[in-house]
DNA sequence: GTGCCATACTAACACGTGTTAGAGTTCAGC
DNA sequence: GCTGAACTCTAACACGTGTTAGTATGGCAC
């Protein structure tokens, strides 16, 4: 490995020189231009490369934003991730993935620690575990940034879309095409996200003078099976809906195929929207319309608030913790039409 | 940040013997049970955890292996991530995604060297920057791991799911069910992994007897339209085929779509078999039967490999290059079925 | 008491870098 | 020629850890 010393030894400089040399490298404070020329020249023929462990290491900031999440391997964790790194990178930061292996437990928040990240942003990370984060990085003043759409926790910066304002598009969505009767199948009644999304529903069915009959809120359960029984017993409702939003994609395509299995064809017989513009919806048969959620720039959005914050704290100040709410877009494809003639 | 020394002098002893003790957790070579204990306790009492970045620096190993890949934001690289991480992160290793932002260049392996990795694993890497690599790392003797189908490239381990034996699992599966005009829409010609499916394509309906008439081969360049115009071509073909094998799930999903869209029923009319077992590939109308590559197990074998060789290079050994080749498994959805009675 | 050995601990160096007080040199101004 | 300032450069320390040669202590045999 090429170090400085070599560069030094080959330039005929001291190794202090090189450090200050190549830390400037435009502006030259101090340092002869010939000298300046001569440690470059030195460094380029060699191929020196910095070594970034020794350099974080001095100066005490690791360059590393650690990003808790549960399941590496999921879509969303994907796109979060790419967004984040496009936006930490240039600044000369790096985005580290820490996922659990197997349980949940506290041993995940040491290995967050163990890098001195200058930042930790969370992803469907259990409210258990968020207090405890939230004490750890407490005691060493590492800021905190949350991507669910839980409720708020002080002290932790959340980071999401507008579900709410993204449920009504969809709503208003479907009762501009002449929908009366909309039903809702949800996720889980466990997820914070999904009964957010339950209630937007609610309120926007509400706010369109629409009634919400017994039965048209239905769950899935994020299960495949679960979700198709859901959409079956919306089909057997007394007065069928004429659309089914739906509170996340893969719901909203098992509930499509489940209605095309039935002879209800999507979307003449039966509109279908989705919520997160995977990369399934595209390829779905109808390609479905769904309100995509901006996780490219969630993920930016988190780096941001937490380099903004930790450069805040390294000033001696109170870093701002304001929630960060950014929009949600429709969609439109093939899964959703007018609905029929008889029934607007 | 609780360091050593605060340890040591809580606990009455030297920094040295701190170290000594907790590096050697178990066993206790050369300390009294009592100093030992009272180190341990010092410790947890102040929540200490070793910083990273001291350890690597000093033991000059940075813990790292590195994941070069275009875009961090497809499901394959997260589940060959995951995969990576899963086999990593027990021996104590981290998997670091360097993704390009914009253009190839050389600069992304100036990224991979900074951070010293133990080994470099490559996806979707063009081969301009393969010969970069091979020099760069070969210089720093770096192991390298290429999880490309492209072609062998000497000093690179490379680590592929079997593909040639995968696709005649699917030809097999299409045959066993009485198909006998099976076509097949590829991806892009430019593509390495694509190619090497056609010819698994042809070679598998060569051992079965199979012809592959005129204009059965087709291409959907992994573009919606394209690979809609591909099937049709193929449904408008004067002996249209009772199968296609798509070289991967989302041309599949097209296919399917595009074939439903002119009454031509999936999988009564026509069986439709995707390739890698995408998550959308189970949410598929119908859902998709597929060839599974093991994305994790890839990851997996990658890290293995290269742990491996870099432990040979610490023992002075010149490292095993031998190729890891993993099974493919398919995955029978709904998407396929018997051939028609009069076809067979 | 002396010599020797085992045990228990520590001092000192190393890793590669960033930072800064200060040393050395040059030169203009008188 | 002397003074002081301006300009270059370097020595020395710091970061937190792993490693190891070496020191101190205690006990045992003679």
């Amino acid at each position: 490995m090429v170090t400085m010393s070599d560069i030094a030894s080959r330039a005929g400089v001291s190794r202090s020189t090189v450090s200050v040399v190549l830390n400037n490298k435009d502006a030259a404070v101090g340092i002869a231009e010939e000298t300046r020329r001569r440690v470059l020249n030195a460094a380029r023929q060699l191929g020196y490369r910095p070594n970034e462990v020794a350099r974080a290491m001095v100066t005490g900031k690791s360059h590393v934003v650690a990003f808790l999440v549960a399941d590496p391997s999921r879509e969303v964790v994907a796109r979060i991730l790419a967004g984040a790194m496009n936006e930490a990178e240039p600044q000369g930061y790096f985005v580290k993935l820490v996922a659990r292996d197997g349980a949940w437990d506290e041993r995940i928040i040491e290995r967050c620690v163990e890098t001195r990240p200058v930042g930790v942003m969370g992803l469907y990370v259990p409210p258990s575990l968020n207090e405890c984060l939230r004490e750890e990085m407490g005691r060493y003043r590492i800021p905190v940034a949350i991507l669910d759409s839980s409720f708020p926790q002080p002290g932790l910066t959340r980071v999401l879309s507008d579900d709410l304002e993204g449920v009504h598009q969809a709503i208003a969505h479907l009762h501009g095409l002449g929908h009366r009767r909309i039903a809702h199948i949800g996720g889980t009644r466990a997820s914070g996200a999904s009964t957010l999304r339950e209630e937007g529903y609610r309120r926007a069915m509400a706010r369109f003078g629409l009634p919400v009959p017994e039965g048209y809120v239905q769950w899935g359960e994020w299960e495949i099976d679960a979700a198709g029984r859901a959409t079956e017993r919306l089909l057997d409702h007394p007065e069928p809906p004429t659309a089914v939003f739906c509170a996340d994609d893969k719901t909203a395509l098992i509930a499509s195929r489940a209605a095309s299995r039935r002879g209800v064809r999507v979307p003449e017989d039966l509109s279908v929207v989705g919520f997160a513009d995977l990369e399934m919806a595209r390829y779905g048969n109808p390609a479905l319309t769904t309100v995509a959620q901006p996780f490219a720039d969630l993920g930016a959005a988190a780096v941001r608030s937490l380099l903004e914050a930790a450069r805040s704290l390294q000033r001696g100040e109170e870093p701002d913790t304001a929630e960060v709410l950014l929009p949600n877009r429709l969609v439109v494809r093939e899964s959703t039409a007018r609905a029929p003639l008889s029934e607007r």
